[in-house]
DNA sequence: CGTCCACAGGAATGACGGGCGG
DNA sequence: CCGCCCGTCATTCCTGTGGACG
């Protein structure tokens, strides 16, 4: 009963609460506003490029890039609509389709993605990729259409080894009577140019426009705009605005890191029935979210990557040096003995090492003690309470730490 | 200046599981 | 439903290496 009386009372405080956010939905990510502020450069270089397409020429294609953040996707969607609208109006033969390679997953599924831009009915799954390429060229030959592609993390296809198709798709217009798509790609990695194969490249980047990330007085403007909408008028002090975007610009400029930090501090001052944003929430924003990384990281990890990092734990709090492989591993098929578990080879656990050192969890590196051999350092990159905290739940590895708090005790 | 430690990390190969085409 | 293929994870075997020590 009491429990119930309680969560009547969060929903009331929401519904009658309003004293923070006046419309939450501006700050999420995929939000795209009116005006794109310190964008303007790259938004008309983008008409510039797909303007022909209005009376039928064929468009260059473009490669767009650029850090997680920076506008990238927001200015591409804001100009296809601009065009679409713009080609509706002048009865134009021209199809826009926006595709986010990662989130479709496959080539089968951005092709099914493409035929459905067109109204081709194809099955979620059964046809092959290239039956699929088939009816897509046709239906364009049928309707006599042009198409303008984007491909959003395309850099995704290459790292999964699915660049067959963009292949293709740069080679399609051979096939096509008069008519034409234009590619445009984005991506987030820059080095992914070197990954791409060499036709496929030049081929793509006929256009290339480059997103730097925002400085921090960009990052303000932007974000100065979003909150005008996004909360109540005076829920929000100047200084708490200019908190999020030096916090962002310190960590390449990624305006969807500041707009989440605005919203998470705009939550937290919500939930403490505050009905101003202060600095102080920015700054436990800043560590909510850093935390929350961790937390979920943590969690979906892998049974062995789990139990290495207890062993990182442990050796990490009894020497501030951080510890050596050998010791490690040691440690390791102790841990895994103890609940029963076959260790994996060294090979494999120094494999698992560099992973978690790449998911940032850990801080490894190969250091030489001459004589006295060869190794890598290990240190612990997550706040050791968050692995107390976040593994303890786990019923297997919980044990474990119970066990190695035991080690601890006995050594000493 | 060569040796040799204690590993790093590449290559080849095997075990397993899941999706696809027939 | 079955065989097939492919990707992932793990093992085995291997060669490579920075630098203190003798």
């Amino acid at each position: 009963m009491s429990s119930g009386n309680r969560v009547d009372e969060i929903f009331d405080r929401f519904l009658s609460g309003g004293k923070i956010f006046n419309n939450r939905d501006v700050l999420r990510h995929d939000y795209i506003p009116d005006k794109l502020p310190h964008r303007a450069e790259h938004i008309q270089r983008l008409a510039n490029i797909l303007a022909p397409s209005l009376n039928g020429s064929k468009v260059s294609n473009a490669f767009i890039y650029g850090k997680t953040g920076t506008g990238k996707t927001a200015v591409a969607k804001y100009v296809l609509n601009r065009l679409k609208e713009k080609a509706n109006a002048l009865g134009a033969p021209l199809k826009i389709c926006y595709i986010n390679c990662r989130l479709a997953g496959t080539n089968y599924r951005i092709l099914a993605d493409l035929c459905k831009s067109l109204e081709v009915d194809v099955p979620f799954t059964g046809l092959a990729v290239s039956e699929l390429l088939d009816r897509y060229k046709e239906k364009l030959n049928l309707l006599n259409l042009n198409e303008i592609v984007t491909l959003d993390e395309i850099d995704f296809l290459v790292k999964r080894n699915e660049d067959s198709l963009l292949y293709e798709l740069t080679r399609i217009n051979e096939f096509l009577r008069g008519n034409w798509v234009g590619l445009i790609g984005i991506s987030n990695d820059l080095r992914f140019k070197e990954y791409l194969d060499a036709r496929v490249l030049s081929c793509l980047s006929e256009e290339e426009v480059i997103f730097k990330p925002y400085s921090a007085d960009e990052l303000y403007d932007i974000l100065s705009e979003r909150a005008k909408s996004a909360f109540i008028e005076g829920a929000l002090q100047d200084s708490s605005l200019k908190l999020c975007a030096a916090y962002a610009a310190r960590e390449h400029g990624d305006a969807r890191r500041a707009l989440d930090l605005l919203r998470v501090a705009g939550e937290l001052a919500e939930r403490e029935g505050s009905n101003t944003i202060l600095d102080k929430h920015v700054k436990e924003a800043l560590q909510k979210i850093e935390d929350d990384r961790f937390v979920e990281a943590l969690k979906y990890l892998p049974l062995h990557q789990k139990i290495i990092l207890i062993g990182v734990y442990h050796l990490d709090s009894l020497c501030a040096e951080g510890s050596i492989t050998g010791d490690l591993y040691e440690l390791y098929t102790e841990l895994c003995t103890s609940i029963f578990v076959e260790p994996l080879t060294q090979r494999r656990v120094s494999g698992l090492l560099n992973e978690l050192d790449i998911l940032g969890l850990l801080n490894t590196r190969v250091v030489s003690f001459g004589r006295y051999g060869r190794t890598k350092k290990i240190k612990l990159g997550v706040p050791s309470k968050i692995i107390a905290e976040v593994l303890s739940d786990d019923d297997v590895v919980g044990s474990l730490l119970k066990h190695e708090a035991k080690l601890k005790h006995k050594r000493g």
